[in-house]
DNA sequence: AAAAAACAAGACAGATCCGTCTAACACCTG
DNA sequence: CAGGTGTTAGACGGATCTGTCTTGTTTTTT
């Protein structure tokens, strides 16, 4: 795996990515190329001088915005984290009608970032899978990041007057990262669909022992 | 992060793991170290030089078995996919009574797991996660663990005569690899109930549609 | 007992890693 | 103009990494 200045590939195939317009300062030169090399190649593999060749910037330049490596991962996963919520809230927030509908839109919204080409899994399933309980700043990362998720579900939970508000949250988060794994591993964009159909099954169940079953069919 | 010989910790809680007794010989020495280390701290984080100090043996003999860190990665996921494989795979076996009560007991055998003391999420999702497009033989050794995996959720599919086999598959694998990664990252083992409600949920919809409706209530 | 294989201990080479440092250039602001 | 800030280019140090090699000891097999 040679240093040299392959790998073009931009990944804003869905939008969500850094990538809307190429970066002109420094700063974010570093971040955008960090960002691709640390998702697609590792963490730990990663070495500083690929980034600087990436991002065709001095070393100097790296050292005056980050103190260390440890801090530019930490600074690359919040960025990553806040602009891939704000593409996924975003597009959820398009979708109209009942709460439920944007819990299942979740699943749409995840295929579509599943078939972008350049789609590498979760940076945060990915980083704690690589550091465990190595890194504490990544691990604290990667829980801001779910706690944002489950604070959106359960929002959309309580809109939805369910009974047990959290589990809720919880049945919807695992068919999410059970998506994503299972995305990343085969390549097939389609297992979001069959999370849906699985959420949607959920969805019914906890619907059944509401008060009024006013909702008959045609969930799909 | 020093060398020393901390980490005694030898994950045996649930009896799936290698260290069921003491590796005698040096190659088993020296897989027992690395699959520790490698699945504790990273693949690309892990020394050759770590895993001499844990296992106590030579460089050379290392490399007598070994002919790479490559090689070692993939001889451990190996041994760890067939270990893991033949204790899941085992219990599950004790199981007695139709394939739909073994299906659901997947998901507690996997709270057993995601219990003991030395959990550190599925090896092979790690591996993936660390590496993604980087190493072919960890994602030939994944895809491996993957489809025996398959293999067996597709039996019980069809001997539970359900009319789409490998979407029954699929949707089970997803809630597996959801399950896993939310315990991972909360340190949470009944993340696997939530899951094994979700299956309960999915049984409970493909039986509906099916020709006779036996099982009227209680499938919890 | 003799031959062969496995193993220990560690020096060594070549590469790569992270981070510091110097020296100089460009730009904007006061 | 002076001064601060951001930037470039790359040398450099010290550490660490993978893999080879040598020498000799232990263990197993024949």
């Amino acid at each position: 795996m040679k240093d040299g200045v392959q790998d073009i590939c931009v990944r804003d195939g869905s939008g969500w990515s850094f990538a809307a317009l190429p970066p002109n300062n420094a700063r974010d030169k570093i971040m955008s190329a960090a960002s691709f090399l640390f998702c697609n190649h590792g963490f730990a593999a990663t070495g500083i001088d690929s980034i600087l060749n990436r991002a065709g910037t001095a070393k100097a330049t790296l050292y005056h915005h980050f103190s260390s490596k440890e801090e530019l991962i930490a600074a690359v996963l919040e960025a990553e984290g806040e602009t891939w919520r704000n593409w996924f809230f975003g597009r959820l927030a398009e979708v109209e009608g009942p709460a439920q509908d944007r819990i299942l839109a979740v699943f749409d919204v995840l295929e579509e970032w599943f078939a972008d080409p350049g789609f590498y899994g979760c940076p945060f399933i990915n980083a704690v899978a690589e550091f465990d309980t190595g890194n504490e700043a990544v691990r604290r990362a990667a829980d801001l990041h779910k706690e944002h998720l489950i604070t959106w579900l359960r929002a959309q939970a309580i809109e939805m007057k369910v009974a047990d508000v959290p589990e809720m949250a919880r049945s919807i988060a695992v068919l999410i990262d059970g998506a994503i794994v299972a995305a990343q591993h085969s390549r097939d964009p389609s297992f979001a669909r069959t999370a849906r159909r699985l959420a949607e099954c959920h969805l019914a169940s906890i619907k059944v022992d509401a008060p009024a079953r006013a909702t008959g069919g045609r969930a799909t």
